[in-house]
RNA sequence: GGAGAGGUGUCCGAGCGGUUUAAGGAGCUGGUCUUGAAAACCAGUGACUCGAAAGAGCCAAGGGUUCGAAUCCCUUCCUCUCCGCCA
């Protein structure tokens, strides 16, 4: 969420970082200030009679004790009252206009966010290592699952139904030993853990963005107001939501694993073989709370510590700056990083780092003071994935694949697995 | 899910519809005293939000009754105790 104030006194700045999205708001921000107008006119107008009434108040059982009449008085506050309560429903009727649509304005792209389209126009900061090179025609992961009997998405769509994967024997393991060797990681590397619920009410996926305009996009329960997590950044970042941190906390590092659930709506057809684009998904997630001073600073870190993981496992990627058009509704700076994924042919995203600056922190009332004297401050929040499990497991499946089918496993992994191969089961 | 009790400022805790702009402690800040500290005493401090200010709001959240609500009513959430169910 957008300060106010910042729309107020530059609104075409807004207008042009939403166009620069490839949106356009003119029209609601222009009737935002609008309302803003009125409701500012109104609450003058509404707290000038409430301190009268407050005044009345003590006043009344003043002149009672004093044996006065008071009648006269009762009836004009009567009067007063009725109108209070007629312009006070006018005026929350006009603050839940403005939040409503203030609530639909995406976050301002950073200084340093090139100006773009769509993915074409991302920029590329840096690659590590080459794309793998293969003697042989390399097989899709889906091909491998199925040869080597770890993946098995028929029966999933039979107990459940499409874009779910049963994983089984080594694959199973393959998927828990990836999430250890990443949280081990990332705790020895200055993280907290964290094991957080998996679903999340509508404040919460209000605070993170996810509400109220992706609604759609999320799995909601039919029992109660509740929400599937898409991302252990709704928990995680909402744990400090409504509470004042102390400056000498900061930054705080949380790394937690979740199962990500996201109903995909609108990618039918695209990637629907594999564990690319599921329903349901691990993953191991960053989040950080900074100073806004060092938020920047924090988010160079933070893509750093999630590239790290992909190192260790010796998997190939590149990282992008995504363009302004490219970039998700809170963030103002993210950094994709992209893994090579040899049955595509190029690279695919795996992680995505951002900088949400103070737009969570404002939707959320998370902020810090360094002393108690001083004015509360928004934090800045971010978080990454560090990283996305299923596609490590696509990418390991398939930039480590031999010849003969089996898949050399990571040596980083090797203590988690127990094996050093992947071969076909005997059954 | 059923029955009961409760949610008050940083913390503890009082609050019988109106002189409560939330008593009283504790804490914190400053001072007196002291070689220094502690104790004692004096003074100050009550988060936070909107507002240039005056002022308004904030006693779990949201509604309602009333001229006036922390106090009465309704709904929701949360905590505790017991029962049920369960991993």
């Amino acid at each position: 969420m957008l300060d106010i104030k910042t729309i107020r006194s530059d609104p075409q700045r807004v207008k042009d970082a939403v166009r620069s999205r490839n949106g356009n708001l003119d029209e609601t921000i222009d009737r935002l200030l609008a309302i803003d107008g009125e409701r500012r006119d109104l609450t003058a107008r509404v707290e000038q009679q409430k301190a009268e009434q407050n005044a009345a108040s003590k006043q009344i059982p003043i002149d009672k004790k004093a044996g006065k009449d008071v009648s006269g008085i009762l009836a004009r506050m009567k009067e007063l009252s009725d109108r209070i309560k007629e312009e006070g429903a006018e005026l929350a009727a006009l603050e839940e206009q403005q939040r409503a649509l203030i609530l639909t304005i995406p976050n301002i792209p950073h200084e340093s966010v090139p100006t773009g389209k769509d993915d074409r126009d991302n920029a590329e900061q840096r690659r590590w290592r080459e794309p793998t090179a293969f003697s042989f025609e390399p097989k899709a992961h889906w091909d491998l699952g199925a040869s080597l009997g770890i993946l098995d998405p028929e029966t999933a769509a039979k107990v459940t139904g499409a874009r779910f994967h049963f994983y089984i024997d080594l694959g199973a393991r393959l998927e828990r030993a990836v999430v250890n060797y990443y949280l081990n990681t990332h705790t020895a590397n200055g993280y907290t853990e964290i094991f957080p619920p998996f679903m999340a009410n509508r404040a919460s996926m209000t605070a993170t963005g996810q509400l109220p305009k992706f609604e759609e996009d999320a799995f909601r329960l039919a029992n109660e107001d509740y929400f599937l997590i898409p991302t252990a950044e709704v928990p995680v970042t909402n744990m400090h939501r409504d509470e004042i941190l102390d400056g000498s906390r900061l930054p705080i590092r949380y790394c937690a694993y979740s199962a990500c659930f996201r109903a995909e709506a609108g990618s039918a057809g695209r990637d629907t073989r594999g564990l690319i684009r599921q329903h349901q998904f691990n993953k191991v997630e960053l989040v950080k709370f900074a100073r806004p001073e060092d938020s920047y600073a924090e988010l160079e870190a933070l893509t750093n510590d999630a590239e790290r993981v992909l190192q260790g496992l010796g998997l190939p990627y590149r990282v992008v700056c995504l363009c302004s058009g490219d970039l998700g509704f809170s963030s103002a700076k993210t950094y994709d990083i992209e893994v090579w994924m040899p049955s595509y042919g190029r690279y695919v995203e795996i992680s995505s780092c951002s900088n949400f600056e103070d737009f969570q922190a404002r939707r959320g009332g998370i902020r810090f003071k360094d002393s108690p004297a001083d004015k509360a401050r928004f934090v800045h929040t971010l978080n990454g994935s560090g990283v996305a499990v299923g596609r490590t497991v696509a990418a390991i499946l398939e930039n480590y694949q031999n010849e003969d089918g089996t898949v050399t496993v990571p040596e980083a992994l090797v203590p988690y697995m127990g094996v050093e191969k992947i071969a076909p089961l005997a059954r």
